[in-house]
DNA sequence: ACCCCGATCGTA
DNA sequence: ACGATCGGGGTT
């Protein structure tokens, strides 16, 4: 716990503004920290390739919850995937985190994709549900806004394609 | 109970 | 560009 620690108020806003603001901070997970480089964003039911488009069920029950949770889930069966939710509680939405350029444990390890950054640092569906204002080992925290990204559709997805919504440091 | 498919990854 | 891979969410 430290006096940078990103509060409830940085979640709990516009899901893309929150995406592209959270690109240059610091995600702590127990012995890992690192700069995050790459994110996504997923907004709400009517975004159709955001998990909760056809409503709240017991995978993504967790997005309709208060702004600054973990969202963990399993993907194609073998890789989990990292979000953190945003927005009003009852709104789901989320940001992903796909890129992460480790500072400590492994410093300039950099983790391209949502599934290599769990498996690294060992993220799981054990981990969904922490709230990461308060958590002990778990937490994001400020540092300086990075204004030089890109932006482009999100991958991996069938529908959705048209948004701009993935968020890559420059 | 069970079937189908995915917010991926690694190799070609 | 494409196929391997398989757990479990969503529907029966």
């Amino acid at each position: 716990m430290t006096d940078t620690r990103l509060k409830r108020e940085f979640f709990d806003r516009d899901t893309v503004q929150v995406a592209q603001e959270l690109l240059g901070k610091r995600l702590v997970f127990g012995p890992f920290a690192g700069l995050i480089t790459e994110t996504e964003a997923y907004v709400g039911q009517d975004d159709p390739a955001c998990h909760a488009a056809r409503g709240k069920t017991a995978r993504n029950a967790v997005m309709f919850e208060r702004a600054g949770l973990s969202y963990v889930y399993m993907i194609y069966g073998m890789y989990h995937c990292l979000n953190i939710v945003t927005e009003n509680e009852g709104f789901p939405a989320a940001v992903l985190i796909r890129g992460l350029c480790l500072e400590k444990d492994e410093p300039g390890l950099h983790l391209d994709g949502p599934g290599k950054l769990c498996r690294h640092l060992g993220i799981t569906r054990e981990d969904s549900g922490v709230d990461l204002v308060t958590a002990e080992d778990f937490y994001l925290e400020d540092a300086p806004l990075i204004a030089s990204f890109d932006a482009t559709s999100r991958i991996g997805i069938k529908q959705g394609t048209n948004k701009l919504w993935r968020f890559v440091v420059t």
